[in-house]
RNA sequence: GGGCGAAUGGCGGAACUGGUAGACGCGUUGGACUCAAAAUCCAAUAGUAGCAAUACUGUGAGAGUUCGAUUCUCUCUUUGCCCA
């Protein structure tokens, strides 16, 4: 008998899609739509293990709704503009376009390799003026809505890649990609303003009821709504400022209050410009980040003026005002009351300055004397030495009555504070979207007008220039608006601009007036499934979401807001790493092993390390390429194997023998196929007690539902079990039995294997087309049902009889059984619960 | 430090709303085939005791609720992720 020839069956398959354009989606309003999609990739080489799994969990869904009759759209394109192309162009002399297509073509036949049901007439690559275009023109429209505006400030700077981050993009104080330490530097930039939209961004979230809880916590975390009071202190002093307006989540610790902090960006910086001693202490400040992290991170320190602010609660109490580094200009009004007592910043803080530090709240376990030492105290107490909110307990209780007490008095009064800050997107690049704005001579903003779009990115110049390379293109910059002569903005646009609504695109990749057709999104929006890595929880999701708020402010016809209804995030693809001697990676070909424990180089046959498992990296080494095991097994071997092993949200193993097992899976059913079909030619009536049917309609059952709740890896499992009870059975198998249900099995793998499954088919005749089967509750029960026999709870026998036997002959045939009756000579049966059809519990003293 | 999750054989992992723990795969062991090996096939595989039938123990630790807990509640330990 033939094997299973992979190579020249799934290219076959992958050509008569191709030319059959079987995956092509088109509007069909008497269908129901399903928007499956993954996140698209980052043009940078080759596909990896990453893609591998996101896009085969994508397409088992895909193709699983198609199979029920679902209008698909399953569509594919590139993230494409980026520091790594310009990075690559740069270091070896190439142009980042001719580099990102190169990949693209690269990475597009990796794909369709893979057996992916993607409809690939509708491919968009972000770096194309077709698409950029559009997004200009977003750009202008939310500009139109004061959703966009520019200002200066100060901004993380990454002195390696010579950019700005946005917060999210800083990670430890350092570049997320270039890893350099962030610097602080005040810069013109553009910003998006998602902080209007923190309300809808945060109760949005409740919403979304197939998204992980994880994901919806992260982001609301990141937006960070807290309650609190904006109170005005009153200042003295020699300057000609009379109040400081602060916020603050605990109102209840100002007894405790013993000095004012301000930012170094704070507005009354203006009185110090020329103090020599506080342009020193600014400059230090400028050497931490502006994140929160690098900022609680940095030692504290601080710059005393001689202004004093009073305490609201007791004006007869003053206290100094300083400016400090660990206050953000963003958070609040850019002021902080310092209680150092309850807060450890704040304590440290005034350990070094030598400030009071007077306790406030004490725990609910010690007595009024209780006094803060070596650290602040911060969790929750009651208060005192606060003369009013004696005794009351904190947060809670005391903070409400503060408040109360300062609205009352007209000291302050209760606000809503977020944590989320205004997206920077203004980046000092080349390869991105071109900002559509331009300066007229006197240095006013000018828009480029809807018909001079796109702005495209000038071609082949020259990358090795200090800063900004759009800065030296003084053509291109050059442009008449409206008879005026101006100048391009030369900064581009934070590439998670482009993937805010990808999305959206997808939905009507050609149209050439808008970035979509309102038709379109009416009936393919919003996506039903989308499916990508946990790392995008925040920064992608939630820019998506504004992008679809921004659309609709002051639009109603546009969609509502949420743009993604389901969300799934898979697990990473993990890998054993390896060292040698020297320290030096090496990568899983340079290495063997001859019991899976003692490892070694191929080279000089020297021991090596072995490190623990983890997510495939450039950097260590421990890839695998996608594009080799699909050389060596197949892209069924390989779509089988990487859904197997673990659930797709948890990160999963790369196994060598479990690939091998995958591969075999698929030359094992093959034989198995060609068996069965030349089952078919025999007419005999077999063993009537193996019944088919029964098997086959509860996997469908089980079946579609572990693929609903993604639990891909058990299907898989079914699978195997499937192929054991056949490869067991068929020589009992009533044929009749046998031709019913095993189409029904081809499609329920159809999903999984889908080039092994379609050539099936061939050798099944059938007059229509498959659609996915639907259980037949009549198969679904047996006549015989297994009845666990427990003892005091524990299991002791298990018997079979008729469904649905009434009490008392179950008790009978109960009391009849030998490991039964063997227990209760000595003991007798008080009680018994019954679990019909399942199980009975004696009671036994 | 805060938030969220996780902990099941040698390993990855199953177990619907509390009701047969360990499905399925890997590995291991034994056997068949072979001159031999690979491949393939068959069988066994949580632990302890026993020739065996079988008995007892067992889902990170300890308690609780329940006729019955991997599943629910509380405390603890370890660990992962996110935020700081």
């Amino acid at each position: 008998m033939d094997r299973y020839n992979f190579k020249s069956i799934e290219e076959k398959w992958q050509k008569f899609w191709d030319k059959n354009k079987t995956f092509k989606s088109k509007k069909d309003f008497s269908k129901k739509k399903f928007y499956c999609l993954e996140m698209f990739p980052y043009p940078s080489g080759k596909i990896h293990m990453g893609h591998v799994r996101n896009y085969t969990i994508g397409d088992v869904l895909a193709r699983f709704k198609k199979l029920q009759n679902f209008n698909v759209l399953h569509p594919m394109g590139w993230d494409s503009f980026g520091m790594p192309a310009e990075n690559a162009a740069r270091e070896n002399n190439l142009d980042p376009k001719e580099w990102t297509e190169k990949n693209i073509s690269t990475m597009k036949t990796q794909l369709k390799r893979l057996g992916l049901s993607i409809d690939w007439d509708r491919e968009i690559s972000t770096c194309s003026p077709n698409y950029y275009k559009h997004q200009q023109l977003f750009f202008l429209e939310l500009y139109d809505k004061g959703l966009v505006y520019r200002k200066e400030n100060y901004v993380n700077w990454d002195p390696v890649d010579q950019t700005v981050l946005a917060n999210e993009q800083v990670i430890d104080g350092k570049g997320w990609r270039s890893g350099a330490q962030v610097e602080r530097k005040k810069l013109n930039q553009w910003f998006f303003n998602i902080s209007k939209f923190s309300e809808q961004l945060l109760n949005g979230l409740d919403n979304l009821e197939e998204w992980p809880n994880k994901v919806k916590t992260m982001q609301k975390n990141w937006i960070g709504k807290s309650f609190g009071c904006e109170i005005n202190f009153k200042v003295e002093g020699d300057l000609p400022v009379k109040n400081i307006k602060c916020f603050t989540t605990r109102p209840d610790t100002l007894f405790g209050f013993s000095f004012l902090a301000l930012s170094i960006d704070h507005p009354l910086t203006k009185y110090f410009e020329k103090d020599s001693e506080f342009q020193n202490f600014k400059d230090k400040c400028s050497k931490t980040g502006t994140t929160e992290e690098s900022i609680a991170q940095a030692e504290k320190i601080g710059f005393k003026t001689n202004l004093q602010a009073l305490n609201p609660m007791d004006p007869k109490i003053k206290v100094p005002v300083f400016f400090a580094n660990f206050v953000l200009m963003d958070y609040g009004f850019g002021a902080v009351f310092g209680c150092p007592a309850h807060d450890q910043r704040d304590f440290e803080f005034a350990k070094k300055y030598k400030l009071d530090i007077k306790t406030v709240v004490r725990p609910k376990d010690r007595s009024n004397d209780f006094q803060v030492k070596d650290e602040a105290f911060i969790d929750d107490g009651v208060m005192i030495n606060s003369s009013f909110l004696d005794g009351l307990e904190t947060p809670g209780e005391a903070i409400e009555k503060s408040i109360e007490h300062l609205t009352k008095n007209n000291l302050g009064n209760k606000k809503i504070n977020f944590r989320l800050k205004d997206w920077g997107i203004s980046r000092q690049r080349y390869w991105g979207c071109p900002i559509p704005i331009a300066y007229n001579e006197k240095g006013n903003i000018v828009k480029v007008p809807k018909e001079m779009l796109p702005i495209k990115l000038p071609e082949k110049i020259n990358l090795n220039t200090k800063g900004n390379p759009l800065d030296h293109q003084k053509k291109w910059k050059e442009i008449i608006i409206n008879g005026e002569k101006c100048n391009l903005d030369t900064d581009t646009l934070d590439t998670f601009v482009d993937s805010s609504w990808y999305f959206l695109r997808f939905c009507s990749p050609e149209n050439n007036e808008y970035g979509f057709d309102k038709e379109d999104i009416k009936y393919w929006m919003p996506v039903d499934q989308y499916i990508g890595g946990v790392e995008h929880a925040i920064l992608h999701l939630l820019y998506s979401r504004f992008f679809m708020q921004a659309l609709g402010f002051e639009n109603q016809n546009f969609i509502s807001p949420e743009p993604f209804q389901g969300l799934f995030t898979q697990g990473m693809v993990c890998h054993e790493t390896y060292k040698d001697e020297n320290n030096k990676w090496l990568s899983p070909d340079e290495v063997f092993t001859d019991n899976g424990k003692d490892f070694f180089k191929i080279k000089d046959k020297k021991k090596i390390l072995v490190g623990p498992s983890e997510s495939m990296s450039k950097s260590k080494r421990n890839i695998i390429d996608p594009e080799k095991i699909m050389d060596q097994f197949g892209a069924d071997s390989v779509r089988f194997f990487i859904l197997s092993d673990s659930p797709p949200e948890k990160d999963v193993q790369w196994s060598d023998q479990g690939m091998i097992a995958s591969y075999k899976f698929v030359q094992k059913f093959w034989l198995l196929h060609k068996k069965i079909i030349n089952e078919f030619k025999n007419k005999r009536r077999r063993n009537e007690n193996v019944n088919l049917t029964i098997y086959t309609n509860k996997l469908i059952e089980k079946f579609t539902l572990s693929l609903e709740k993604f639990n891909m890896n058990v299907l898989i499992a079914y699978l195997h079990e499937t192929y054991n009870f056949l490869n067991k059975e068929i020589n009992n198998l009533d044929i009749k039995d046998l031709k019913e249900n095993y189409l029904k099995i081809l499609i329920l793998m159809f999903p999984i294997l889908p080039h092994l499954i379609s050539e099936c088919l061939i050798d099944i005749k059938r007059d229509s087309e498959i659609s996915w089967p639907l259980p037949q509750k009549e198969f679904l029960e047996e006549k015989y049902v297994n009845i666990v026999i427990q003892i005091n709870g524990k299991k002791k026998s298990l018997i079979k009889i008729e469904k649905d036997v009434d009490e008392n002959k179950l008790l009978e045939n109960v009391k009849k059984d030998k490991k039964v009756s063997n227990f209760l000579e000595k003991k007798s049966v008080f009680k018994h619960i019954i679990v019909k059809n399942k199980l009975i519990n004696l009671i036994v003293k």
